[in-house]
DNA sequence: AGTAAGATTTAAAGCGCTTTGGGCATCATT
DNA sequence: AATGATGCCCAAAGCGCTTTAAATCTTACT
């Protein structure tokens, strides 16, 4: 059932059935009525394809997945994050496109999306300093929004982020508090902005109390189960071990964990922890007393987020970048406790 | 730039330019390449949307993500099985479309889907038994494949599944060999199933050596980390406490590791536990010599094996429907050892 | 040289929708 | 009664592509 099927059907031209479900005012109400029922009845919907070519909007977001050569690991906040996404996307009408691209060609990419009109606008995930798809997207006036941010970049754009630096510096002080002096920081890549901003701030609350930085127990790399072991066996049997760990993800924080227990020794007492948490539905961090103290921000909430300010600026096309700055919540569990040694 | 442009800019006609793009062979090999160094020149990409309209086809395969009320569970194998099927659609010149809906109208959106003529097949995941999806999409005549099967559905239709049964069988048989005659299941919702099945599998290899089967440790939820640990305190507190756990999800399996050495128990000592594993990318079950024991499969290589049939059978519409069946490896680490009392 | 067959190329129709630009009643206003 | 608004509806153009049917140009053969 087509549109023109459905107008000959009901004697009625294409214009005003079409306008009468597209919910224009130029429609008398009592043939709106015959019409929607009419529609309702056949279940015609209208093909999307032609709407798309006749309007010159899709009504779809894209995502892009990089086939990094380098990063074969598949992120696992990906889930929760696109659930966030994809459930702005069915609530403002709008729908979710995923494609696939090697590295090198991003740029490609997006200008081929451009150019075959298949989606209204991009989401970015992932940023580094100085990430150059932000300013590629600008230039080509494809709307885009990060879920992070990218620092070095000063064209405005519209971002959702979570507040990285302050909640590792936040992180930083409860372990120094705590009487901790010898406090690692198990990382994500370091290329990665919200991984520079976390560092960022644990150095920053180091430095605040006068404690120096030690490199041998500042890690990084990508954000795996057994990175985490590997991180913590080995500094746990160094000379001079660390008595905290700050980590970058609970995955790997179970890892950490692993090699606490491994090493015999007991987390929250011979070693605190203190991971961050994106609040992941399949692997949440305890009930009601949480297993790891943790700096807790949901990344299906920033999912959300996002997907709205793209779908804000596509609507409305000369609105301003939006930006959103989330706090993370420092949730105390049962992962962090005194120095040993200190009373 | 379009192609009516670029038809103008070459002085050829926009048959002969789209035919020359297409590689139809009615086209000379001197005005191909001119026609083709022009494009690409100029950037130019046939638009997707007109392009379908003319066709009839998207080239998009559907993924539909339902929005249970039920389980707010977001799959935690989602991202490792859309990477693989993504790695085929981009290889297969096609992309992917996600959706999300609320569980009663999944037979709308099918609808709704074909009718909109927004893809051009759907993937069907978490199949229960007699999942009435299959039903309606075949009378629907719209392409699809599902990520495992259903039991109790007699069509003829694409799957690709893993041999769930046989892979519990072997776990158990593996355990009993090892004199294990109390062996827990901690398994997934067996409405589902895959978890069915490998409870099946499960039960079949108690009775082939007459061990009485008792409800009271066999599990059967969401697979969280949470649950497995909550489930494993549990019967490990209980008056006649398992020596062996099967687990459906390394997930929950280290819920369950967890809760063992909570217990001050050790792991593949005490209680030895096999797990099935995905080989979820961002949790690997250890390097050379695995963690947990394990059933092992590769939820990414299926998303591949399945895109591939669907796109086998849109590309060859009246096509016998295909399946396959892929073998679990048992593959053995450090979580199972002989049964605590046995010699 | 003349013609049939084959190789290239083109004009135009059509995919299913939205939207512009009128047209025709109906109603209120002078 | 003439005029201007207003409300409702319609024909047709156009979005950018593919593909059918027909035209033109070559080539091969009598």
């Amino acid at each position: 059932m087509n549109l023109k099927e459905l107008s000959e059907k009901l004697g009625i031209s294409q214009t005003t059935v079409s306008r009468a479900l597209g919910g224009y005012p130029e429609v008398s109400e009592t043939t709106r009525q015959s019409i929607e029922a009419a529609a309702q009845r056949y279940g015609y919907f209208p093909n999307r394809r032609a709407a798309g070519l006749a309007t010159g909007r899709s009504n779809m977001i894209g995502h892009i997945l990089p086939k990094s050569t380098q990063h074969e690991m598949v992120n696992p906040i990906f889930g929760d994050f696109v659930a966030g996404a994809v459930e702005t996307y069915s609530s403002r009408g709008f729908e979710m496109f995923l494609s696939q691209v090697s590295d090198q060609d991003e740029g490609a990419t997006y200008r081929r999306l451009l150019q075959t009109a298949v989606v209204d606008g991009v989401i970015v995930q992932g940023p580094r300093a100085n990430d150059p798809r932000i300013q590629t997207l600008t230039e080509m006036g494809l709307p885009f929004a990060v879920h992070g941010r990218s620092s070095g970049v000063n064209v405005p754009y519209n971002w959702v982020d979570v507040n990285n630096k302050s909640a590792f510096l936040r992180a930083t002080e409860f372990l120094l508090d705590l009487g901790h002096r010898r406090i690692a920081l198990i990382n994500g890549f370091e290329d990665m902005d919200f991984a520079m901003r976390r560092r960022n701030g644990y150095i920053a609350g180091l430095q605040n109390r006068g404690i120096e930085i030690d490199p041998s127990i500042m890690k990084s790399q990508e954000m795996t189960e057994i990175y985490g072991y590997h991180q913590t066996r080995d500094m746990l049997t160094s000379d001079n071990p660390p008595t905290a760990i700050l980590v970058s993800s609970l995955i790997s924080a179970i890892g950490v964990r692993r090699a606490i227990e491994e090493a015999g020794l007991t987390m929250g007492k011979d070693v605190s922890v203190i991971t961050h948490d994106d609040e992941l539905s399949y692997l949440r961090n305890g009930e009601t007393v949480p297993i790891f103290t943790a700096t807790r921000s949901s990344v299906r909430d920033a999912g959300k987020h996002v997907a709205n300010i793209l779908i804000d600026q596509i609507e409305n096309p000369n609105s301003l970048p939006q930006t959103q700055l989330l706090e993370a919540q420092l949730v105390v569990g049962r992962s962090t406790g005194p120095a040993p040694g200190s009373k």
